[in-house]
DNA sequence: CTTCACGCCTGTCAGC
DNA sequence: TGCTGACAGGCGTGAA
């Protein structure tokens, strides 16, 4: 559910709400989504400790407390992360639920419960894989179009699961990846490394400019995704072909296609994307 | 090494 | 109306 632009959106809504905070009690109503340590030490490591800020690296949230500690949040699926001023009610899918000292709690829900968190010491990091192996994220200086052209002539494969592959580019999911091809007017089962320089500069662009838009509409609330606030996000509006199945295309007026490719649903406008 | 199918979970919805 | 199966925004694993 979550890509880069609704993560960065959660950090950005609960960073000041959060950060200064000191962790009071920790609740893990569900101790399997807790990778590491155990579910015991991951709450005794927290407890009494103080936010001093948050930060994120692709899909990952990682907050920061004082002593060199850092709670690693992955929201997978159907992961929410948000702050409850004192007095009400956490929803029925409140799996670890964070007390902080001014009454307000730090509510981390996940109805499928494919999310994960993590408790690490920040110089052991390096043991989270997809945070270690991820690379550059779009509206970065390592995002760039040789790097692009380079990484992708060297492979076999289609172009839409190469974009979803966090070791190419960290932060794209379903929903971008499908926008991003439907901006470039590329169809998502082309082969990578049959892309021509103007196709890869045009993807390029076409990647940055859609995770700006959607930074810019705090996110696409297709199904489960809220905010910090437990608000939606509004990227939904402006989709080109995501979840438009039947739907004509804006561009050209061809009726969108839904199918599968690498075994993700995809979506296509079958003129404009060639 | 890369690529692909599958499992993890629960809720929802299309189709019968 | 009620049931069933397919599917859902992600990713790690193991097999080929």
């Amino acid at each position: 559910m979550p890509e880069l632009p609704e993560v960065e959106t959660i950090r950005s809504n609960i960073a000041d709400l959060v950060g200064g905070r000191q962790i009071k009690q920790v609740e893990v109503r569900l101790p399997r989504l807790i990778k590491w340590p155990t579910a015991e030490a991951f709450a005794k490591t927290i407890t009494g400790r103080t936010v001093s800020h948050l930060s994120r690296r692709g899909k990952y949230l990682l907050l920061y407390l004082e002593g060199a500690t850092i709670i690693v949040i992955h929201l997978r699926m159907t992961g929410r992360l948000y702050y409850r001023a004192a007095g009400s009610e956490p929803d029925r899918f409140a799996r670890i639920l964070f007390y902080l000292d001014n009454g307000a709690t730090l509510i981390y829900a996940d109805t499928r419960t494919l999310g994960t968190l993590y408790a690490m010491p920040d110089d052991e990091l390096w043991r989270i894989h997809g945070l270690s192996t991820m690379g550059p994220e779009p509206l970065t200086d390592g995002f760039t179009v040789p790097y692009l052209q380079e990484t992708l002539s060297k492979r076999k494969g289609k172009i839409k699961p190469l974009l979803l592959n966090q070791e190419i580019i960290g932060g794209l999911g379903n929903i971008y990846v499908d926008e991003s091809l439907a901006l470039a007017g590329i169809h998502p089962e082309r082969a990578a490394a049959s892309l021509s320089q103007a196709e890869i500069e045009t993807l390029h662009a076409a990647i940055n400019q859609v995770i700006k838009e959607a930074l810019e509409h705090k996110g696409t609330t297709f199904r489960d995704y809220r905010d910090g606030f437990g608000n939606q996000g509004s990227h939904q509006y402006h989709l080109r072909v995501y979840g438009r199945k039947d739907e004509p295309c804006d561009r050209c007026g061809t009726m969108i296609s839904h199918s599968k490719v690498g075994g993700r649903g995809t979506h296509f406008c079958p003129n404009c994307q060639h």
